[in-house]
DNA sequence: GTATTACATCGACAGTCGTGAGTCTTATTG
DNA sequence: CAATAAGACTCACGACTGTCGATGTAATAC
């Protein structure tokens, strides 16, 4: 339910005075948005999307043989993306044998899906 | 509640063969995924998500001469990032005279928003 | 031991990104 | 009319991105 609140007829003002009114933005907010920014942007491709799809949905460990063949892209260009999951602190690995399984860390997208919310 | 499924001890695969049985990955995901990336990309700046949080938190629209002295950075490179959030479906804009006024279009980050809860 | 497999890392490439300075268009003011 | 202001656009720059092929590392299989 926007309220369109005082869309005034704003007057051209004399360069040094301020335009309008500026909206508060709560200092807060801005270390919070560096986090959720970095969560977003790792989001922000689509192969990292399906990946973090495919892990929340496995609901456990995945290994890296299995979702390989999942996409139309070689081998290290999936490593590299799952290294961008890690970076953003959304997946973490585990090394067994030859074998590498990965998950999504708990409450790793909680900030961004509240907010988004 | 992770289970974890049959982290079975896995066997190196002749060359040809399968490795593990792969994840199935539903088709219908992918173009949604494309979406919900693109959406996810255009959130992935802090400036950009902070502009969000502004228009979402002013429940209504928003001169951008109120945006510019919010942030440490030109006009110009606000602009380009309003237009980045334009591209992404993520707000819009009306003129008015000299004036432009920004808001978030209803409902715009619904899908990632439902697919990260 | 050697050969092979899983996965990560490196190097290189074209493409995109965020940024500011400068410019342009349009509308208001006088 | 001329001057000025708001905001979008253009250009250029360095930095980063996604991609692959090649290589490296470590563990398994023989």
């Amino acid at each position: 339910m926007p309220v369109d609140l005082e869309l005034s007829p704003k007057h051209k003002r004399a360069n040094g005075s301020p335009c309008c009114e500026p909206v508060v933005y709560p200092d807060v907010q801005r270390e919070e948005a560096l986090r959720m920014a970095e969560v977003a942007k790792a989001l922000g491709d689509p192969i990292r999307l399906q990946l973090v799809d495919v892990l929340r949905k496995h609901a456990g460990k995945v290994c890296v043989c299995e979702l390989v063949p999942l996409f139309d892209i070689s081998q290290p260009t999936l490593s590299h993306h799952l290294k961008k999951l890690r970076d953003a602190g959304i997946v973490d690995s585990e090394r067994q044998g030859l074998w590498a399984y990965y998950y999504v860390i708990p409450d790793a997208l909680e900030g961004l899906s509240a907010w988004l919310s």
